[in-house]
RNA sequence: GUGCCUGUAGCUCAAUGGCAGAGCACUUGACUGUGGAUCAAGAUGUUGCGGGUUCGAGCCCCGUCAGGCACCCCA
């Protein structure tokens, strides 16, 4: 007990309580998928390193993947990410499938990066994907599905909000302003940054990245116009779907969306608690009509995001959206062991009301009552049964109720009715 | 990889360079067959680790490790 080896860097422990909220995030996100028509999948967490070689960016494969040889001397990735695995396996049965093929899926990924609040190194992950649809009522329905995890978990527009962007407009515009193309990742990122960066840094930067002051003028109209976005048919379809959804007010257009996954090629989307402590996105998505020819498939139109577990678990604790009853007890019924003579006495009777449907434990050896009634009360047991001497000669159980504090001699056959009434009538 | 902050009892935290403490939790008892509330008693420490300064270090200095936060990067 003097030295506990510490938990891996990065990664947390889910003791019951925090397991409930996982497990509750898990639940909502299954019912929101649903709603929309779309079936649960996953993909193995071992990958190879070279599924993520072409398209995540360098940083996420080099730096930030968990990378080692297994035995066979391949190299092999904890993903960091699951798209491209989605994008194998549609290949794989690209005839097969009835498009559009409309996936979810919730489970762990893995990041070498610096920890802080809302980035660790080992955390679970919303992806919701559309494959087959090539427009922007496809890209609307994603939008609408973040949306709707949105009001599903008692977010309010007011509290987080979805910016919309399309690399197609941006490059129109990159391209108005003449950038060469070579060039418009940078300016990507440059646009990316204008929000972190002092305006005076943003303005060198910019210079130094080869940008004229024509250019630079241009670009700062550019990510000033908040209705540069009628500009773009895509988005104009995609701004009347949401409203047909019924979900615009969660939406805005932001021309400073971007996002880093080199495989985005239209529609962009990425959601941030609007006052909260948290600067980092809630969860981030967009079209990727390329992965799958790029994996090797056919090519496939496809519209998908992501969302991580520590952000909006973030928000949700401090904005007060958790639910409060999710602590889940460990049982409604303890047997206590009066004494050793007794004890397989208790067991019987455990396992009757375990027979009758009820969630029972007993209690591992005799002890002194109230140590096992403390034990009942500090673990949230309902009902507390004891088997004693007086009772065991009658044939009889004591049935108490903790929280009333009520206590009554029930015969052990009527024991189960008993306690599942008591239960019924508890007010929760 | 860079910077800032924090490491003291199971937990949350105190302690001018001068006897390491409190609250909560825990154990026992008041209560020999019954939880919560109250009261009483009890147990609990290599002050992260290693050096240095000092008559004396939890406190000051150096190093180191761990954690948090912010950069970087980013779904």
């Amino acid at each position: 007990m003097k030295k506990i080896i510490p938990a891996v860097k990065g990664t947390r422990d889910f003791y019951p309580e925090q397991m409930a909220v996982r497990t509750w995030l898990y639940e909502t996100v299954r019912k929101v998928s649903e709603a929309f028509g779309y079936q649960e999948w996953e993909a193995p967490i071992l990958e190879s390193l070279e599924l993520y070689a072409a398209k995540s960016g360098e940083e996420l494969v080099t730096k930030q993947s968990y990378v080692f040889a297994d035995r066979g001397g391949n190299q092999i990735t904890l993903r960091p990410e699951l798209t491209p695995s989605l994008a194998r396996m549609i290949a794989q049965k690209q005839n097969q499938l009835v498009f559009p093929v409309r996936w979810w899926s919730f489970g762990p990924f893995w990041r070498y990066e610096q920890t802080q609040k809302g980035r660790s190194r080992e955390f679970f992950q919303w992806n919701i994907d559309l494959l087959g649809a090539d427009s922007p009522e496809a890209d609307a329905e994603l939008v609408a599905i973040a949306a709707g995890f949105f009001k599903a978990v008692g977010l309010r527009p007011a509290q987080a909000l979805i910016y919309v962007n399309d690399r197609r407009l941006m490059d129109a515009e990159f391209e108005a302003l003449g950038v060469a193309p070579d060039r418009r990742m940078d300016v990507a990122g440059l646009v990316d940054r204008r929000d972190k960066m002092e305006a005076d840094a943003w303005q060198a930067y910019a210079l130094e990245l080869g940008l004229s002051a024509r250019q630079l003028d241009g670009l700062g109209a550019l990510l000033d116009d908040r209705s540069r976005w009628q500009k773009s048919a895509e988005l104009r379809r995609l701004f009347a779907c949401l409203e047909a959804l019924g979900v615009k007010e969660y939406v805005e257009y932001d021309p400073s969306i971007m996002r880093g996954l080199l495989y985005y090629t239209g529609t962009v989307f990425e959601a941030f608690d609007v006052a909260g402590s948290v600067r980092r996105s809630i969860l981030g998505g967009g079209r990727y009509d390329n992965l799958l020819a790029d994996v090797g498939g056919e090519p496939l139109p496809a519209v998908g995001f992501a969302m991580g577990d520590a952000v909006i678990g973030i928000v949700l604790e401090e904005l007060g959206l958790l639910p409060a009853d999710l602590q889940v007890g460990p049982a409604e019924v303890l047997v206590t062991v009066f004494s050793p003579d007794l004890q397989l006495e208790s067991l019987r009777l455990a396992a009757d009301l375990r027979q009758a449907g009820l969630k029972v434990s007993c209690y591992p050896e005799p002890a002194k009552l109230s140590k096992q009634f403390k034990y009942a009360d500090r673990t949230g047991v309902a009902v507390t049964l004891v088997v004693g001497p007086d009772e065991a000669a009658e044939g009889r159980v004591a049935v108490k109720e903790l929280a009333s504090g009520t206590q009554e001699l029930v015969a052990r056959a009527e024991v189960a009715a008993a306690v599942k009434r008591l239960l019924e009538s508890r007010v929760p």
